[in-house]
DNA sequence: GTACCTGCAAACAATTTGCACTAAG
DNA sequence: CTTAGTGCAAATTGTTTGCAGGTAC
């Protein structure tokens, strides 16, 4: 996981300039593994920021995803989650309940998956779905 | 791939009604390998239905992704796809043109990634991101 | 000082919903 | 006949955009 110093720097080599909103987005995403989509970031940068927009949200997402320091995920179908975690690993999206897993993956699996196309890929997504043990344990009750 | 009569009996089994409208997009879907979105759909059914709608279109390709004859891909941020092919493969979207390619995919990769994990796996999608050949030619003229 | 960034509000666009009417079984 | 499906229009909602003022550098 990068440090915020090394974050700062990718910015900085983006020719991004630093402003309180985006160092304060970097903190709040540094080491999170639940996740967070846009209207987290924006509930929980409230508080900090009681003026700040999605618009910023959004924009500086975009550009950590460039600097290549978050992802962003698709596998909610309904809205955008963001994933500073660089390791490369699935994600299980629960249909029930909505919460998302991190599943483990080895490199060599890519690689493979990667054996079957010579075309450029700047970006892997693994994303599984189904109905998590905690809701299944929910469902059988 | 499946068949028009199996994929009636399908829906059948679902307690679903077969109606001219269902009937014309399973028809439209099989056997496809471009991956239609909605408004493509759409658009290929007005001449066939003038009155077609999107209700009729999303909860249509609801039943059949739930019938497991189709699967509703997310590669796109934008909007869905829909996908008719069920041998296993990984989708290639290309963050230019926006076209999105098939990848062939070994049954044993998706074992290797399954492995990882003991929640229940409905469904498993692998998305690739990058810029596509045909775009790549048309970048560096 | 000057480009870039922020925040606001409005715009956008894909999908969903409510409801009256119609058609399948 | 009964239940489920269709089509329409309106609602919903996540995300993007335009722009005026503010801030990093």
């Amino acid at each position: 996981m990068w440090t915020m110093e090394e974050a700062v720097s990718a910015l900085k080599r983006q020719g991004a300039k630093i402003t309180s909103q985006r160092l304060a987005i970097l903190r709040l995403l540094q080491g999170r593994r639940d996740h967070p989509s846009a209207e987290c970031v924006y509930q929980e940068l409230k508080g900090e920021f009681p003026t700040i927009s999605f618009a910023t949200i959004y924009s500086t997402t975009q550009l950590l995803a460039q600097a290549e320091l978050i992802q962003i995920l698709t596998v909610d179908n309904k809205r955008v989650h963001f994933d500073p975690n660089p390791e490369p690993h699935a994600h299980y999206h629960c249909i029930h309940c909505g919460r998302i897993y991190d599943i483990p993956l080895n490199e060599r699996t890519v690689g493979e998956i990667l054996q079957h196309t010579d075309f450029q890929v700047d970006q892997i997504q693994i994303y599984l779905y189904g109905a998590c043990p905690e809701c299944l344990k929910g469902l059988t009750q």
